[in-house]
DNA sequence: TAAACATATGAACACCTATTCAATTGTATG
DNA sequence: CATACAATTGAATAGGTGTTCATATGTTTA
């Protein structure tokens, strides 16, 4: 795993950067439809059913995640399936899992 | 590093928490103010002046923060330094960063 | 070609939230 | 105690955004 060093990035436009990616997975529905797309390719429609969102909000959503290229689609047939452009992503919904497990106690 | 498997927390209320977390991130100012504070505590006001922000508006990101134990305070004198409250933020910020910096060619 | 299905798009709206300003609380020092 | 400094709080507001609805585009099949 690439490892990045934290102080090099202070750059706004860098950090404006992350902060869009990180809005972007900050929605509820959105964080569901990546959730639903990182074990195999989902249609479009099986998501909607899948989490009871209108197909309408669902193709609304991926379009962004697609702009961000944290989802990526292929037509089969008329359906369109969207799965995950990289592993980063997993790696951190999963390190963000770690944070949120944490015990709440400090000191 | 704790792994965590990402097909246990598919429950609404986990992933309306991590949403939650995500969106804090999602701020550039609030992104800034936890970057600032990962190396070492820095004062309220110390932040505000790096940051070029208001010391009002800091102290309300601080105040969510707080809240998401994200950063924690403790008061010397006067002044209140913020630091991390664990490491898996600076994680999930590494993550976040390469998956910025990945290629953007697709296939 | 026409109809049916799947997805995408655009506008409109209601809600949320980041920021500012003014006032307050808390702490040290004269 | 009074003043100055540091941080917090609350109200008000402007801008952003998630959702819905109606419509359009693309694809397969009759």
């Amino acid at each position: 795993m690439k490892v990045v060093k934290l102080e090099s990035i202070e750059s706004e436009e860098h950090i404006a950067q992350l902060a869009d990616m990180f809005r972007l997975m900050g929605d509820p529905s959105r964080l569901s439809i990546i959730l639903a797309c990182l074990r195999e390719p989902v249609s479009v429609g099986d998501i909607a059913k899948g989490l009871d969102l209108s197909p309408s909000l669902v193709s609304h959503h991926l379009r962004l995640l697609r702009a961000a290229r944290v989802l990526k689609g292929e037509r089969r047939g008329k359906q369109m399936f969207y799965s995950a452009c990289d592993e980063h992503i997993e790696c951190v919904i999963s390190d963000m899992m770690a944070h949120v497990g944490e015990p709440e106690i400090e000191e």
